[in-house]
Order: C-alpha cells, then sequence, then structure tokens
DNA sequence: GCTAAATTCAGAC
DNA sequence: CTAACGGTCTGAATTTAGC
C-alpha cells in the first residue's frame, strides 16, 4: 500500500508562542533571539520581510531595528517547551503513529487511512490553532522527505491554503512543482551540497529526483543517495515513533561578559555540568567520559586567541553529578591559561551507556553505589517538586557574574503562576 | 597494510 | 550605559594512531 506521512510544523515557531500571550505583537516585526540575545533564530513573516536573516546577529543590525522599530525577544524555553507539548499532544489524537522530530514539527502516519487527507489537514490546522492559538502548515507524501517538501509547498505557496497533499497529484503535475523549487529546499540538501549540485547542473528538486542513484551514490554519499530515492517514493527513511537515549550530552553556553579568572570559569562549568548530568539521570544512562572546553571570542581578531578542550575517561561509567563535576573541574585546572578573556565554556558526555548493566572497574569500588543513587534522584525530585537549582551544588556558584544576557524576555505564561497573573501586562520592555 | 579510534564534515532546527 | 555573533544532536567520511 502507498505510504501517506503528513509532517506538521508550527509557523515560525518562537514567535508564534510569544503572540499567543501578547497580541500587541501581531502583525509587528518580531525576532526571537538565541541565548545571550546573540542571533535572530525565529522571525515573523513582517521581519523576514525588512530583510532580516536567520542567524543574523542582533547588535548588527540595529539601524534596522530602529528605522522599522523591530521588537527582539529573548528566548523562553520553558514556555516554547510547554507550547510544544500541546501541540504534540493535540496532534497525536489524529494518529497513533507520531514521531516528535524537532521542538515544532511531528511526522504522523496516516497510511491506510480511508478519507480526504488535505480534508483531515485542514482539520489539523483548525484544532492546532483553536486549542493552541499557533498557526501550522501540513505537508503530506509517500516518505518523510516527500512530507517535508510538500510542508513547505503548503508555507510558500498560498493556494494550498495550508495543507499540500502531494499524494493525490499526478506524475506530471508532481514535476511541474517540482522543477520550480530550488533543490536547496530538500531536507538534507544543505548550503554545500547545494552548491555542489548545482555544479553538476542538478538545480531543480526535479532535476534531483531524476538524477542516476548510481552517479549520486559515486559523487555523494550514501545520505544524498537515500534521498533521491526518498524523493521518487521509495522509503528510505522509516519514522522512529519512540525517540533513542542520546549518545552525547552537551551543555555549554557564551558568557553575558567575557571572563578571565578561574573561579568564574569553574563557577560556570559546575552549572554546566550539572544541567549535563541531570539530562543523563533522565533518560537512565551512565556516562563514560567527559569532555572540558573554554574558548575566547572567535569574532574579536584584535585579542589573542585560546580555545582548549580536555577529554577525560571515567574509571566507570556515572551519573553522579558530584563525581562528574570533580572531574571536569580537574581537566579544567589542566587547560585553563591566566590572561584571555573567555566568552563561552562548555561539558560534554560521551560513551553513554544504560544504567542497567554497567560494567564496573576491575580494581575499584564502582563510586555509583547506593547512596549516591539516592542522593541524586532525591536532588532531582526536589528540584522537580520546587523549581530548577532549589537545590543545588555550592560550586555552581550565586552571584554569576558571567550569565548571559536576556533582556528582553517575557513571562512563562503556562508554567509559573507569576507569569500567568501577567498576561497582557506589557512591563516587559517592548524593543 | 590493516583496524580502531579520533576528528572533521555536513546537516537539521 | 556598554558590548555584543546560539546550542544540541546525528551519522558518514576522512584522518590518524597503533599494531
Amino acid at each position: 500500500m502507498k505510504r501517506a506521512i503528513a509532517l506538521i510544523d508550527v509557523n515560525n515557531f518562537y514567535v508564534s508562542c510569544e503572540r499567543v500571550f501578547n497580541p500587541k505583537l501581531k502583525n509587528k516585526p518580531v525576532v526571537v533571539l538565541s541565548n545571550n540575545d546573540g542571533c535572530a533564530i525565529s522571525r515573523s513573516n513582517e521581519a523576514k520581510a525588512l530583510g532580516v536573516v536567520m542567524g543574523a546577529p542582533w547588535f548588527k543590525m540595529q539601524e534596522l531595528v530602529k528605522q522599522h522599530g523591530i521588537i527582539g525577544l529573548s528566548s523562553n524555553y520553558a514556555l516554547y517547551a510547554d507550547m510544544s507539548n500541546r501541540v504534540m499532544t493535540t496532534l497525536n489524537d489524529f494518529s497513533p503513529n507520531q514521531e516528535v522530530y524537532s521542538i515544532d514539527e511531528c511526522f504522523l502516519d496516516l497510511t491506510g487511512f480511508n478519507r480526504d487527507l488535505k480534508a483531515y489537514g485542514q482539520e489539523m490546522r483548525g484544532r492546532i490553532l483553536k486549542w493552541t492559538g499557533l498557526p501550522v502548515c501540513v505537508g503530506v507524501g509517500s516518505t518523510k522527505t516527500l512530507a517535508k517538501l510538500a510542508n513547505h509547498i503548503a508555507k510558500k505557496q498560498s493556494q494550498f491554503d495550508g495543507v499540500c497533499n502531494l499524494n493525490q497529484l499526478t506524475e506530471d503535475e508532481l514535476n511541474k512543482v517540482f522543477s520550480n523549487i530550488e533543490v536547496g529546499e530538500v531536507w538534507g540538501v544543505g548550503r554545500r551540497l547545494a552548491s555542489k549540485l548545482k555544479v553538476l547542473g542538478i538545480n531543480t528538486v526535479l532535476d534531483l529526483k531524476r538524477a542516476d542513484p548510481e552517479y549520486i551514490r559515486g559523487q555523494f554519499s550514501v545520505v544524498m543517495a537515500k534521498t533521491v530515492s526518498e524523493l521518487n517514493g521509495t522509503v528510505c527513511i522509516e519514522l522512529e515513533e519512540i525517540s533513542p537515549p542520546r549518545k552525547q550530552i552537551l551543555s555549554s553556553r557564551s558568557f553575558g561578559h567575557t571572563v578571565r579568572d578561574f573561579n568564574s570559569l569553574a563557577e560556570s562549568i559546575t552549572l554546566y555540568m550539572s544541567r549535563a548530568a541531570e539530562k543523563l539521570r533522565k533518560q537512565n544512562s551512565f556516562a563514560g567520559s567527559v569532555h572540558v572546553y573554554i574558548r575566547t571570542s572567535p569574532f574579536k581578531l584584535d585579542e589573542p586567541h585560546y580555545s582548549n578542550g580536555m577529554t577525560i575517561p571515567m574509571p566507570s561509567p556515572t551519573d553522579d553529578s558530584r563525581q562528574l563535576v570533580k572531574i571536569s573541574l580537574w581537566a579544567l585546572k589542566r587547560i585553563y591559561r591566566p590572561g584571555f578573556n573567555y566568552a563561552k565554556a562548555g561539558v560534554m558526555l560521551s560513551e553513554i551507556v544504560p544504567k542497567a548493566g554497567i560494567q564496573n572497574d576491575l580494581f575499584s569500588q564502582p563510586v555509583s553505589n547506593q547512596k549516591s543513587e539516592a542522593l541524586m534522584s532525591a536532588m532531582d525530585d526536589i528540584n522537580r517538586k520546587m523549581g530548577r537549582e532549589s537545590i543545588k551544588l555550592a560550586s555552581e556558584g550565586f552571584k554569576r557574574p558571567w550569565k548571559m544576557r536576556q533582556e528582553n524576555k517575557s513571562p512563562n505564561y503556562t508554567t509559573d503562576w507569576s507569569g500567568l497573573v501577567r498576561i497582557g501586562d506589557l512591563n516587559f520592555k517592548l524593543r
């Protein structure tokens, strides 16, 4: 049976979330900024029309901002995560087979659904808008790659009214549509691959669909070969309904101001490692190695640069924050050099294994014993119940002069009572 | 000259 | 007021290390 896979994606997700709770943002150029208020990572249509590009540094577009009154908001991930859950739960009612692909999009398997999928897509749009206030577009195709493409068409071509079902087009109609879309729009074709494809004369989606698989395999990777097959309707990438545990866990952040002293770096490394260890325990895993890195800003060409990192294998895998922090501070001591303006630090956990069935070190007692288990889950429980950082390691620091900039963050409307009472209140700066 | 490990590359969002 | 350019994750390809 021909597959029917839908991809549902929220339009301008972060900006749309902000607009749900602050209607004054409607019809205005709005951007949501990355951590540290660095770059534009979500843009309203009005902001896009003014030429604000994805990833543009905020401080560099201040002229445009003043000229057009562009509103720049700090990102509010607690809000976006909660809104995402609402969208995903709502969509799950439309099919039991759902892959949550990212914070704002999911695939639904609609294979064998005996109904008009275009109308079904409109139903989804209506219900999501009514229940969450968010606008979505729906794309349907016989593979995930085609569903992504269908979603792109639904978003860009207004005559589709937000829903595009490629399965109901004839081969000729399909090819006509594909001949008008740049090859770079295809899922898995980024900037580099797009330009290489163009050199080879493959400019449109239709060109790529018709390309010889053997030739593509030779010129590119197996990934691109799969993409070509998927464009032709052969499923190579299945839905992954249960998300497998992470194989690496990273926590890093740019500082609000550069720091020079060891203690500030040590505080930040402790904080990041605590976050990483929480994520690790949440997925019931242990980490076998720890990586720590620090660096100066790559953009400051007139200042001395330094970037270094160190990977430490653990004697036996663990999920104990205290042990992971201890090791990472040991590593930090070895890579720290005085006299530099550090802009960023981070930690990474790798060689992640399931908690059950750990291979212990032959020569030493496993540190992650029952006491450690009890302590860590008590900490996690308290923080879940009472809010993040209700209990923490003292070395995470209290003043945190290095903490990231968030100059214009909206309240946590949906997850915090004190945020709820501020709905409609525009106390937070609107500029 | 082989395999395994480490690093780099490219991509997604 | 000033200085300011994100964060996490994956899998494949390529390079390097160790025997």
